[in-house]
Order: C-alpha cells, then sequence, then structure tokens
DNA sequence: TCGTGCTATATCGCAATTCGAGGTAGTTGG
DNA sequence: CCAACTACCTCGAATTGCGATATAGCACGA
C-alpha cells in the first residue's frame, strides 16, 4: 500500500485498520476510501487497487460492512461501504490491536539500554 | 513471529528490525536471540523456528550479519552473529523507518476527529 | 536404560496478502 | 478522436511467517 515510503511487508495487516478508520467518516466507496488515506497520510500510503478492492471484499464478507451500488448519473457507478456495528467493534479492536502492538515494537527495538 | 498476541500479517516486516535491535546487544545465537525477543517483549513475540533462522539466513546474505559456527563443549553447536558495520547502519534506517511507519498509521487510524 | 524434555539448528510446504499489470467503462476536454 | 481521469474488478508473481518435521546432544528421573 506505501505510495512509495514504505516497505510493503510492514504495510501488511494495517490495510483492514487503514479500511475502517477512514469508513468511520461514513458511508464511503473505493476510490474516494483510497484518496482520504493518501491525503491523511501525507502521501505515505497510496493503496494499490490490488489491495484496496480485495480487502473491502473481505471485510464485506466478514460483516465488517454492507455496500450498495449507487446508479451514478455523471460518471462510472460506485460502491458505496458502510460500516456496520460489527465493523465498528472491529475497528475498535484493530485500534487496541495497533496500539499494543506498536508498543511492544518499541520496547524490543526502540527503547533505552536493555539490561 | 506472535506469541499469540497479534495477527502474523503485523508482525511481518518487523522481525529483520526486532532481530537485528536484539544484535546490537553483542555476538548472539539464535534461540538466545529469539529468548530475547520473548523476554523484552514480555511473551509478546515469539518467533518460530520457521521465521527466524530463515531471516538470519536472509541478514546474513545482504551481509548486514556475519556468522561463525562455536564448537560447543557441552550441548549442540551454536551458530555466533554477529552485526556488521553495515547491519549497523540498517538498523539505525529500519529503526527510523518503524517511527515514520507507526507515525503515520497513528495519524490516519487512531488520532481525533478528522476535518 | 529408556523416555521425556529442553537446547539448538535447519528445511519444507502452506497460507495470507500486497503489488503490478491488465481489463472494462463512463465522462470530460483538447 | 484520443488522452486523462474516475471507478470498478481480477489475475499471477513475490514475499514471508507459521506449523510440522528432522537431526542431534545433554540432563533428569523412572
Amino acid at each position: 500500500m506505501p505510495g512509495r515510503s514504505f516497505r510493503g511487508e510492514l504495510v501488511r495487516g494495517t490495510t483492514p485498520l487503514l479500511l475502517l478508520s477512514v469508513l468511520a467518516d461514513g458511508e464511503l466507496y473505493g476510490y474516494d476510501i483510497a484518496q482520504r488515506i493518501r491525503a491523511r497520510s501525507g502521501g505515505a500510503f497510496a493503496p494499490s487497487e490490488g489491495a484496496l478492492y480485495p480487502s473491502l471484499h473481505r471485510l464485506e464478507a466478514e460483516g465488517a460492512l454492507v455496500a450498495r451500488w449507487s446508479r451514478s448519473d455523471r460518471g462510472p457507478r460506485r460502491r458505496y461501504y458502510r460500516l456496520t456495528d460489527a465493523g465498528r467493534g472491529l475497528l475498535e479492536r484493530n485500534r487496541r490491536e495497533w496500539e499494543a502492538f506498536s508498543g511492544v515494537v518499541e520496547a524490543v527495538a526502540v527503547s533505552e539500554r536493555h539490561a
């Protein structure tokens, strides 16, 4: 998902968290989700379609999102995604997991001298 | 690499950083490296052999580590790994990369309201 | 002495997931 | 008429962690 700043392996696993996070803003379609992630990350994260759409479909299949087609008068049709209650719960769990995870990495890799 | 706390996908990409970090302590062998990671992470990270040894071999092949066999008098033989100058440089780059990366995830996923 | 368990290294195949590339379409503007 | 942008989707290649498996030495107790 990296625009260019990060090795792809680092980004692994954070994609659902990122998608769910921007979807907390409301009902959005795929292309818009990608742009919001780009904007919020200052260009550091730029999800490719090959990562974005499969991840969206997975979350939908898991029941975290519901989707509907919009017959847009202007431009291609769009598929709008919305968080379910389960999705909101998953978002909270993923946020907490990320906080814990990054704290542990910090402890092992970054913090001052070890005994 | 998670003991049990984290989804494996999250850990992807952090393994080299973790290995290099504990190797900053000095010359260590694989099993010891794994135990130090376990200890420093409070049990949250417990690298399996299938992740540990391949990663060590990769770093060695890249020139970040050098290895030697020790003819241990008691117990099985051990392979000791030591950071090269290139490895120390890689460690520093990986640390900075991690700091930047986790900051961006924080900004997108965790921080307060977005405009 | 036999088995269990811990130290210690290593490899194999599987599963998960990202990426790049390619494909389909509609709209706008030069 | 074609390029550029929006917008969706899928496929194959590459990466890499994990579990299982293998080898081997040592220590301990039944």
